[in-house]
DNA sequence: ACCTGAACACCGTTCAAGT
DNA sequence: ACCTGAACACCGTTCAAGT
């Protein structure tokens, strides 16, 4: 997010020099690294290699893979936090909206996101700034602090966990691109209609729906009826 | 969920005979590793040596450590459409509340199961069948095709991402035992404490709720949210 | 202060061979 | 039909040593 951070820095003489990194180098590369690809694919040797270093040089910024997977998760909703900083209409309801599908967009076509996303605020400071940012638009609705714990935690658990379902890592075919993801879900639709209808009527039922969705609407369908809850509970309206 | 299932059974000779398994005891195992150590605690050459087997053998029933997991976790969700098997009052978003309870408890405890289950309907069977048993609630509720899909995959999608997110893989010295949970959460507790109020007023608003919270009530409070999205919806309302 | 190479203790997976 | 042992090609992590 700052400093000049050109990896592989080989000093002029021909000889060649150590190379030097920069925690925002390393996490940048890493973020390039997970959505080439995924999550199996950072390896440590992989990311020190494309940083032009050893991979125990990386040491030096992370305390381990898992730190690292932490802090570029953590990098990338730093993004989305920047993205939403204007967002603040006289409405928290849309603004919470806005703000969802803005994380949504993040991390669904980034599937190694999922697991890393939000999980860790002590060592996640977007993460943590974020979650303050969604909290503040609770405090504009006429909640108790109870509620507006538990809504932001919500529309927080639901973001991630619907992004991370859809955006799900994909089976192995598709990651090493065997098979089109279209093909993969022509397939799935198949397999979907092939099914005992007496077995399984609402599979049938929506199986037209699901061939022709798109996850994003999927998304935001189901947004609208935790914000529909959410704006109801603050009119004072029991379920 | 049948068969004898056995593991090391050895011959009565006193010589060594060689070990046999079935695809049942290979999972009962697993998901008792996963219970144990998480997921980077299930190695084949563990669960093998449990079995009393090589790890090699494992591949006679799984087509490698991805596909175990896959069906670790549907039979997991297995346990959970038994349990549900007879839940049908005359109000099916109450009959959503309890399915859904069922499984958040069901996967809560088990941080392994977050990131498997539910996400390959092809390669797990009981996990297509509690899409379906869900779904089937929305049919009786006055919603189209479209509505019933987008509400089903909603439910899904934020019970499995809320379980996921409570009962993420803690951090390793929680798992390792050098830290106990409580000792865990005091301590984020203390962070967020000291956080700068006026950068961030709703951490430090929601800064005791946070502290006395129970997952499983902070999960129930969201999918009320939800539901009751849902409900105004069959009753025609908008947002 | 930051980087390296080599070593250590693991992995998942494959395969020819056994029973 | 099902299991084995050994090998292969990797991993993350550590550490003494370099600059």
């Amino acid at each position: 997010m700052n400093q000049p951070a050109h990896p592989l820095a080989r000093s002029r003489g021909g000889s060649r020099s150590r190379a030097t990194h920069s925690l925002a180098a390393v996490l940048a590369e890493a973020v390039a690294l997970l959505d080439e690809h995924g999550a199996q694919g950072l390896t440590l040797r992989a990311l020190a290699a494309r940083l032009g270093g050893g991979a125990a040089s990386l040491y030096w910024y992370v305390s381990g893979r898992d730190e690292l997977l932490d802090l570029a998760a953590d990098s990338v909703l730093g993004g989305v936090l920047i993205s939403v900083a204007d967002v603040r209409t006289d409405d928290p309801i849309a603004d919470l909206r806005t703000i969802a599908v803005a994380m949504f967009d993040a991390i669904v076509d980034r599937p190694w996101l999922g697991a890393y996303a939000m999980r860790n605020t002590a060592a996640q400071p977007n993460s943590l700034r974020l979650y303050e940012r969604i909290g503040e638009e609770t405090m504009r609705l006429p909640l108790t602090a109870r509620e507006r714990f538990h809504a932001t935690s919500a529309v927080v658990g639901f973001v991630i966990g619907t992004a991370a379902d859809m955006g799900q890592e994909p089976p192995a075919e598709v990651v090493s691109g065997e098979v089109s993801r279209d093909e993969y879900m022509a397939r799935a639709t198949a397999q979907w209609r092939a099914l005992d209808a007496t077995d399984y009527p609402f599979i049938h039922h929506i199986v037209d729906e699901f061939a022709g969705h798109d996850d994003r609407d999927q998304f935001r369908a189901g947004l609208d009826l935790l914000l529909a809850g959410l704006e109801l509970r603050a009119q004072g309206g029991r379920a």
